[in-house]
DNA sequence: TACTTTTGTATCGCGAACGATATAAATAAC
DNA sequence: GTTATTTATATCGTTCGCGATACAAAAGTA
């Protein structure tokens, strides 16, 4: 049994599950208001800027636009976004707030906290944090790097 | 907008993307072995210790059974393992590596380095690796107190 | 022993993720 | 201006991931 195929030092299997534990941490929260995790981000995304294109929305969250297309549908069945076609570029699918959609920036308001608590510990501080994104961000950067060199 | 609510401030969301991104960089190597990058994880987990019940390596793997049965039903159809009732607790279902399962241990031998290589950064060093797994692992270990907490 | 509860798997349904493919609109090339 | 290429979405098929549920075997209880 080779070391490098031992369970317990594998960076990826730690980031899978820390991330699916993560998300079960939100799942809660979200789902009270019909929401998914990834349905979040889409409104992370739109908070940010409101009326954007799938393609935007996709690269900001580095997923698919076969992946994001369903999930604005389904939220535009919820009522929270609207989807338009856009004037300048008639292929692009504008993606914009409803009411519902800015009313729930402050019926999720503590989603933040609550999940904050959730993964507080003692490796998290704000002192470790900042080094954490970095670290996270860094691979990030070089992942789409060398993913999109072999396309 | 909340400064709490801005995608950059999101430990999750970088979780997220950097186990998506690690994974695709995993999907290249396996899938020329017929493998999904789960599938790959169980293949460790058996490589660890063969012959364990659907339970064992769900835990191992924090996974629900009902993602590891049908995944390990997937891995049965290929000819990498085997599911045989258990004979001391006939409700269990014991896997069990094929000869065909051993030999991918061969064949993978350069996974773990490829991969490596597609995420090697600046910010992953051998001072810095051990430290990032003991932040996920001590993330890992509370996120599972909370959420088995509130079942 | 008979009855209840727990445990180990499995099935079902839904929402991601993503590769492959399709289609129409925009752009480039000629 | 016509043709070729790229770009923005969408559809389809497969595999996860998980909540809800079902069911039989095991363990606990009366």
């Amino acid at each position: 049994m080779k070391e490098e195929f031992r369970l317990d030092n594998q960076l990826c299997f730690r980031l899978y599950t820390a991330s699916r534990l993560l998300t079960q941490a939100y799942n809660p929260l979200l789902s009270a208001h019909g929401l998914t995790y990834p349905q979040y981000l889409v409104l992370l995304v739109l908070w940010e800027n409101d009326a954007q294109p799938v393609n935007d929305i996709a690269k900001r969250l580095c997923l698919e636009t076969n992946t994001v297309t369903p999930l604005v549908q389904r939220m535009e069945k919820q009522g929270i976004v609207t989807r338009a076609k856009g004037t300048n570029d008639a292929r692009q699918i504008i993606v914009s707030l409803t009411d519902k959609g800015q009313q729930l920036q402050t019926a999720l308001t503590d989603v933040p906290f609550a999940v904050g608590g959730a993964v507080a510990c003692k490796s998290l501080t704000p002192e470790t944090v900042p080094a954490l994104f970095q670290t996270l961000d860094d691979m990030i950067a070089q992942l789409k790097k060398n993913l999109k060199r072999d396309t």
